[in-house]
DNA sequence: TTAAAAAAGTTGCACCGTTGCACTTATGGA
DNA sequence: TCCATAAGTGCAACGGTGCAACTTTTTTAA
């Protein structure tokens, strides 16, 4: 038999395996009910019933109803950080929060039937728009460190946590607005010239 | 007796008045038992007893548990659409919002106990922290129109929409923030900067 | 190998905020 | 004066969430 003992003490493990998947199982329940009547319209007692679940199950693999549709924040978090330290030489740091906020603009208005049927989901939902936008917010701290670094600034200054804030928020000002492109290239306008006069070099 | 004729069709009534007391005598037995005891321990039901009326009732003159706190919004919003319409002469639209923010700042920061109770109250309870940076938001559209038409900008121009929303952002970022004034000004800075050279004279 | 510790999951229940319904009472206008 | 309307009542129910005690699986160590 083959020797596992010097895998990683982390990440494969059969007990991680079976919880992970359980954890996959909920969430597809999830999801295939909510687009299938809504939101609303689905119980949570429901969708442990199709996951083969408890509901204590899937309360401890889910902070709440609304986090059951979001499974991936993480990594979109994790992503734009990333395109700001990433940037091209030159570039300036709202500059770069910008394109990036675009590229995401663009992702979600393709013509992928998935992508849209979740997207209109999440949109045509109050509640959900209103935790994605909750959970957004909390890269709050970790953009402004990575701006705080990227600018040779003290790692809370408060110029830095204001700009990381305003760029978290330019895509719901964006959402609200009848031309959405347009608020969303104003809204980086301000903060592009605003910083642009107020950081160091 | 006295002839009333001639009085407002809307302000005084027997109805109305009986309907005020009744509102006031539930918010005044929300705040008082949730200074006593906390936000989350005491329950609508037990609200409703304290005030004498039935659950229906509470609900009738409330949207939901966390207004009962809120009992003075709407005036706070239309005082700060005044702030931006009577600002002195000469005065930056976005220096008048940081002035105002900062006056409320000094409110807020008095030594009156009671406004101190209050102010405790919300600022430890994250759901109470929630709902009034929610509402306050609702003042993103009157106020981007006021700011629009102080700055001769068509009614929904995306950036009087962008500085509204952020500058209605600003106290949210601040109250995160370990220098909490730091962190205002610095939002307004950026706020200034932008703005000045983003609208038109 | 096996015993015990730890984690995943189950079952059942009860709480709380909130809503709907059918009903009574008070008020203001015709 | 009578009536339409609005305020208020009481109750039952629903959905999301948390708790406690218990069983089953997996890991760790003795």
């Amino acid at each position: 038999m083959p020797d596992d003992r010097n895998a990683a003490p982390a990440p494969t493990g059969r007990r991680e395996r079976k919880k992970a998947a359980t954890r996959q199982a909920i969430a597809d329940a999830a999801l295939r009910l909510f687009l299938e009547r809504g939101y609303d319209d689905v119980g949570i007692r429901e969708i442990a019933d199709a996951a083969d679940v408890s509901t204590t199950t899937l309360f401890k693999h889910f902070s709440g109803k609304e986090a059951l549709v979001f499974d991936q924040q993480d990594e979109m978090k994790a992503h734009q950080l990333d395109a700001v330290r990433n940037r091209p030489e030159g570039q300036s740091v709202p500059t770069a929060l910008r394109e990036h906020a675009l590229n995401y603009r663009l992702l979600t208005h393709g013509d992928d039937p998935d992508i849209n049927a979740f997207l209109n989901l999440v949109t045509s939902t109050p509640v959900l728009l209103d935790y994605q936008h909750h959970t957004w917010l909390e890269n709050t701290a970790p953009l402004a460190q990575v701006i705080a670094e990227e600018s040779g600034l003290p790692a809370d200054d408060p110029a830095s946590t204001a700009l990381a804030r305003f760029a978290l928020e330019a895509p719901r000002i964006a959402r609200g607005h009848p031309d959405s492109a347009a608020a969303l290239n104003a809204a980086f306008d301000l903060l592009e010239h605003g910083w642009q006069n107020t950081a160091p070099a």
